[in-house]
DNA sequence: GGATTTCGTCGAAGCGCTTCGCCAACGGCG
DNA sequence: CGCCGTTGGCGAAGCGCTTCGACGAAATCC
């Protein structure tokens, strides 16, 4: 392998003049850097990381803390992966994967320097990795919020948001009993923050527009997903419509709902709250709700890399929620003032 | 933080005693080693990564080259980087997430000492990112086969028995006709070897066994699902056993089925090929050849730190197989002789 | 036209670790 | 008792890079 002393030597330069080459630091005339260029593609030179992080403080690496949970959907982690590491590359910095929740790991890997930063997945309200979050000086950033977010910075989509304008939406169509079919017993049960803050919003969206509803915890599988429908067919038999948190459950709710002889739209409507593959994906257009998962997860390395090199003292952490934005698609219909139904 | 001089000042000893005490690598007095080794824990010292890799040429991380691609199971690919983490744990080596797929950012990462030793993920028979892999010295394996594996270490369950053992289990039971329900059509049109050899080896196992077969690509969706169960309605009316390899449709698979009032296993005989949790997840218990997607995960990166070390020259490439097992949960019916059914 | 600034480049120090060679002390052995 | 092989520890070199201060030369100013 080159070293920048073999670039040097060929270009006729001192290393540190590569240096400043590469990283513009310093100014360079035009002579010397199309020089020390070409030298660079001649040799094929890359700096070595090892080197580049001991001499500079910096690793250019952030860490990703991806716990793989039950219940999750894989679909949404890997989009927030596929956004992170997409986001890091547009910012020249490279992930290293940080997989075991016990806080061990993530403590070796940020006090031996190999990250500059960290993007944690999947936070729960009272995260197991929170206090060792805390005291971490490093530039970090939650996707996902927890219960107390003093102190952190995170982001996620407001759900509660989401959970408020699908009930609206629902309303204002002249829903009068309406349900949310959302995320399974144990990631609620987990105080996964996200699940319970659309319920909220839906709760509120409801009442506000008096419109009765329901929250119905959904399995991530075909049985959850028609234990769930039989419940609303047989407990809430007056609901005629739904919101769907749940893309594991998505589609086997609605053929579930065409067994019992309802169809989508005419006698049930329906919000899917999902990313937008997967509305793409099922047999019919939904009206839906966008989880943005890639995007977030892109924002959340630029957060994070606007963090490193500022100085911890005078970072000001923000808690950002992105609006969501229904996106009509057909799948709920008006329903007709009463009595005037065909 | 706390650098290796800092310990040695405390223990009264040298860095390089240290440094000799952390690997292991000259022999010790016990007091001396305990001396260092209570220094170490209250210091809370760790030693900087960068550091030790620009002196010892070796980073202790090994890359994970996962592309992110169309119609690939992301439920198998979650767990063959669960794996992949899991088994880099254990060997005391991190993990770098290799995305981009153009093979720029993998030379930049190799060539920057950032890993030891790479692992690559769903490979093509003629995946572009091979001739990159192939005049690169560090260790390599990769999991799927290329259609040309020589001078490449590969890692994969073996498809073409998996294949074969199903298409026999059916045949055994009496089927005279069979089809194998499995990836969509961008997957095999990409020249992705599982999905071929699994094909192969269905086809030789019903034509050893005198049966009629057929091959359904079958779109990883909804729709895709359907519209492969209406092909074989349609077009295979005669088929009595099927053998489904897509893990996303398998559920949609057999709701179809039961719309066009096909029971399993009483009017069709199902095998699945997938993960243990996603036939854990159905509605009915499925006789199924796993997809050790984990394990194969993990053996990938213990090949791999074995390779660590050891010559270029002397290694000598394997293609490792992993051999199916079929579990029989009672999905499959025997065909009673002609004429003598119920 | 001298003083001052700016520009482009160099040299050297040092980041924190590993590893090699060296050496002192210590037994075991003939 | 002298020799030699082991053992346990030390010191220093060096891994490849960044960065700071220094320094001519050219440009700018009054």
């Amino acid at each position: 392998m080159a070293t920048i002393a073999d670039v040097a030597r060929l270009a006729g330069v001192a290393p540190s003049t590569v240096s400043y080459v590469l990283s513009g630091r310093r100014s360079i005339s035009d002579a010397t850097r199309l020089r020390v260029e070409s030298a660079i593609a001649e040799l094929n030179y890359r700096p070595h990381a090892g080197a580049r992080a001991l001499a500079s403080a910096r690793s250019n690496t952030i860490g990703l803390q991806a716990p793989f949970r039950e219940g999750v959907d894989v679909n949404v982690i890997m989009q927030f992966v596929a956004g992170v590491t997409s986001g890091a590359h547009d910012h020249d910095y490279d992930v290293l994967l940080v997989t075991q929740g016990d806080g061990s790991h993530l403590a070796r890997v940020s006090a031996s320097s190999m990250i500059d930063a960290l993007v944690v997945m999947d936070v729960e309200d009272f995260d197991a990795r929170l206090p060792a979050l805390r005291n971490l000086t490093m530039p970090t950033v939650l996707i996902g919020l927890p219960m107390e977010t003093a102190g952190l910075t995170c982001i996620d989509l407001d759900f509660y948001q989401v959970g408020l304008i699908t009930a609206r939406h629902l309303a204002e169509r002249g829903h009068r009993s309406i349900a949310l079919l959302g995320s399974p017993v144990e990631v609620i049960s987990r105080g996964t923050s996200y699940a319970i803050r659309i319920d909220d919003g839906f709760a509120t969206g409801a009442t506000h527009a008096a419109t009765q509803h329901v929250i119905i915890p959904t399995g991530a599988s075909v049985t959850g997903a028609h234990a769930a429908v039989d419940t609303l067919v047989d407990k809430h038999p007056d609901v005629t419509g739904i919101v769907v948190h749940n893309e594991v459950a998505l589609p086997h709710v609605i053929s579930r709902l065409r067994e019992h002889g309802l169809a989508v739209p005419d006698d049930m409507s329906l919000v899917a709250v999902c990313p937008n593959n997967v509305v793409a994906a099922m047999p019919l257009p939904l009206t839906s709700v966008e989880i943005p998962a890639q995007r977030i997860g892109e924002m959340a390395v630029e957060m994070v890399v606007r963090m490193i090199g500022t100085d911890p003292q005078t970072r000001d952490n923000e808690v950002r929620l992105l609006a969501p934005r229904l996106t009509e698609r057909g799948s709920t219909r008006h329903l007709e003032p009463l009595g005037s139904e065909s």
